[in-house]
DNA sequence: GAGTTTGAAACT
DNA sequence: CAGTTTCAAACTC
């Protein structure tokens, strides 16, 4: 069950784990001044629209299944610099799966997964984070009336 | 439960 | 692009 308890992103943006995984914000969510729900879709595929321009994989699985494998390879590495990527901060580490040469972590203690240098390209996913002149979220924050016509439009 | 640490996501 | 800020979760006490 995913549940988030966001404060500040209205539950619109990838730091969200409901949005960023597709779903809509459910009862069991204690987030605050959440957008990310049923009366507000049409705004929310918008925002969903925008983040997919800005990275066309945000709301594909970052674990790729690793041919004649049986690890979960993260797609786009990790980070970590202070934790060993031994702790849930790391994305590889929380989902039970190991590093690999994707990744550009410091010091990394967790296990290695092997990848041949030429299939790096291929499970590597890029990605590449356009700017927006302008964010339809941004502009329902700056202007509350709108998040009321996105909610008017699916009273009907 | 409150406060701190962390690294992805977002931003400049 | 690199550096910085924001964010919510992981963690600590």
């Amino acid at each position: 069950m995913v549940e988030c308890n966001c404060k500040k992103s209205r539950c619109l943006k990838l730091y969200c784990e409901c949005f960023a995984k597709g779903l809509i914000c459910g009862v069991d969510c204690n987030c605050s001044d959440c957008h990310n729900t049923d009366n507000l879709e049409e705004l929310r595929q918008l925002v969903i629209k925008e983040t997919e321009e800005k990275n066309p994989y945000a709301f594909k699985s970052k674990y790729k299944q690793i041919e004649k494998k049986e690890n979960i390879l993260h797609s786009r590495g990790c980070n970590c610099s202070k934790t060993g990527c031994v702790k849930k901060y790391c994305e590889c580490f929380n989902a039970g799966t190991g590093c690999s040469r994707l990744c550009r972590c410091v010091n990394c203690q967790n296990d290695q997964i092997e990848i041949n240098p030429g299939e790096i390209k291929k499970y590597y996913d890029r990605v590449l984070r356009k700017r927006r002149k302008k964010s339809i979220l941004k502009e329902c924050i700056q202007n509350k009336e709108l998040v009321e016509q996105f909610k008017k439009k699916n009273i009907d």
